[in-house]
DNA sequence: ATGTCGCTTGCATACGCAGTCAATATTCTT
DNA sequence: AAGAATATTGACTGCGTATGCAAGCGACAT
């Protein structure tokens, strides 16, 4: 029923609407109108239509549709590796909810020194009905977005345009009270790189509440956001004079290289010697052999958030430069001092 | 000089190519030229038509272009979500080689299910030019994209395509050996879900390599590529009557599970107690809390000989069909014992 | 029986660009 | 200096589809 003689396609290129017309007898415009969701056009014919083209194996061409329409439902994502890296599928589920949209995804992956400017022109060239760019983009290039109609949502940044992000204001908060209550009363912060606008956010979040909780929060250490760099940062902090009593890293992964920093390296016991805290909740945070206290951050949420953002805006169904906040969830581990101990 | 006043489109739509040829004084055959490497038109020419094209902040119309030369430069690339889950970055590196070659890189995203037959008659309408495949693909899907000219590479997987994939062989028998010097008798598998190829391609060689050293290899004991999976896995088979003083994972993440089963839920010692490696070498598996003996799948690698084969093919460069191995490279640990032990 | 209205359908055109063909400008040849 | 060869350029058409417009057609009311 599905598979009828289908594509005689051969070598003779692709199947057009001309084609099925001529073989359901009716002209192209009925074809086109057979695949149009809501176009004027009976049952009857409509099911000759999609009986013909199947025989032939015909489907639309997004590509000449795109043209007429001016809408090629593709959908830009802008990523960085290190984006890519740190949030692991990000990809994968903003894939998944922008088909939901009937949309496709078209990704351009930058090198991390980006500079995602050189990129507009290709992006506007493939006539991307909007962008979601989880990497800092120069406001100029979101105005030129913008002066050509093409909406723009801000993955976990802020800027000229809708966004959606974490509520890191929030999460930050939780953890802080959480470790107040458990002992903290001077930590050290391991960044990101200097310009990583979330590790600025966290960083910023980290200090505001801190403060609020009457605890030291010390000056940033930077790090790049590995393993090994929160290791080497963490070797660093704790060989110092006056040993902070309490770790809290930009991310999960620095974190996690701050606990082997500690008690492979340094001999030091976690939670015991030093409170060690990180920021996403990866998957890793949560084996045993780490069970590092950390502030989830629901990717699927974020991603499912932007993506509707977007479609919204696309669709002019909303305001644009809408922000959304994700809340994020303290998630209390082993590698913190447990309550009792304050 | 790069900035000249950009765009005026305003809300006027987009700036064509006819644009351009009147703000240049020229025949719209001329502009296009201009944006064509290799065509005919002279230098002088090219260059004012090029800078009336900056004035107005034109570019070629990617979609225009596609419809013309029958070329979108998309190429398609099929995830699901275990894919994307056990291969960090592979769709950031994909992206990163299809781009250099002048493309851009177009994501299918499935559910595990899968099914990837539906999704065939979509990419056709997108035009891609290629697809690369890290999905399990009915062969009439396979048969269908030859007759359509789409030319196909599998990633990690085999059909009748071309196909890239890591020597799951040469590493397996690298590791075979090692653990064989060093007191290896008696190991147990921890496979991937029933279907997956990977794992079973990486335990067909394992069967293979254990004989070889005169080892045995227990059947498969399913679970389901993740740490979890691992750890429940391991927990049942070294609680049963004689525990086998090796256990090889169908990846890392699993192996990684199996060593935390050990020392967190079983307390025995790895690899004092029982020997553990896996396959991948996730960055994980590098870190000194668990420090995996495992077999590194190079996915840079692997990434950029996908794309070049496909380059190749849509090029008509090279022969269909052709199979590329990726070499594996052991890497030995301190989860599997010394060779001193032996 | 005639006029009107709503639903279908076909015709013709436009979307933005690449490439063919013929015409013109330029250079080289002897 | 004239003719041949070459390098540039412009007018025009087509890629595959969507849609405004007008024509056809049955239903319905008067």
């Amino acid at each position: 029923m599905q598979q009828t003689d289908d594509d005689q396609a051969g070598l003779g290129g692709r199947v057009t609407s001309y084609d099925v017309a001529r073989r359901a007898g009716v002209s192209q415009s009925a074809v086109s109108r057979a695949f149009r969701e809501g176009a004027s056009i009976s049952a009857e014919l409509r099911a000759r239509i999609h009986r013909a083209a199947a025989a032939l194996g015909y489907a639309p061409s997004h590509i000449a549709r795109a043209l007429m329409t001016q809408r090629s439902r593709l959908v830009g994502v802008l990523v960085t590796e290190a984006t890519a890296r740190n949030n692991p599928d990000i990809l994968f589920h903003l894939g998944q909810h922008i088909q939901e949209a009937g949309n496709r995804m078209l990704v351009f992956t930058l090198p991390d020194d980006a500079a995602g400017d050189g990129i507009l022109s290709d992006l506007l060239s493939y006539h991307v009905d909007g962008l979601i760019a989880a990497t800092t983009l120069p406001e100029e290039t979101l105005r030129r977005c913008a002066r050509h109609g093409v909406p723009v949502v801000l993955y976990n940044r802020h800027g000229i345009a809708a966004s959606v992000a974490c509520d890191h204001t929030m999460g930050m908060r939780d953890l802080a009270a959480y470790l107040a209550r458990t002992g903290t009363r001077d930590a050290a912060f391991i960044a990101g790189p200097q310009e990583a606008p979330v590790s600025e956010e966290r960083h910023r979040a980290a200090r505001a509440a801190f403060a609020e909780f009457g605890m030291t929060l010390r000056p940033a250490v930077h790090a790049d956001y590995t393993h090994a760099g929160g290791h080497a940062a963490t070797v660093a902090v704790l060989t110092g004079v006056a040993p902070p009593d309490t770790i809290l890293c930009a991310n999960d992964t620095m974190a996690l290289g701050a606990i082997d920093a500690c008690r492979h390296t340094l001999g030091l016991s976690v939670p015991g010697d030093v409170a060690i805290a990180g920021f996403d909740d990866v998957p890793q945070a949560g084996w045993p052999s780490y069970s590092l206290t950390t502030v989830a951050q629901p990717i699927p949420d974020l991603a499912r958030a932007a993506v509707h953002l977007l479609v919204d805006q696309i669709d002019g169904r909303t305001t644009a430069n809408e922000r959304r906040l994700v809340p994020a969830a303290l998630v209390v581990r082993a590698s913190s001092r447990s309550a009792a101990a304050g």
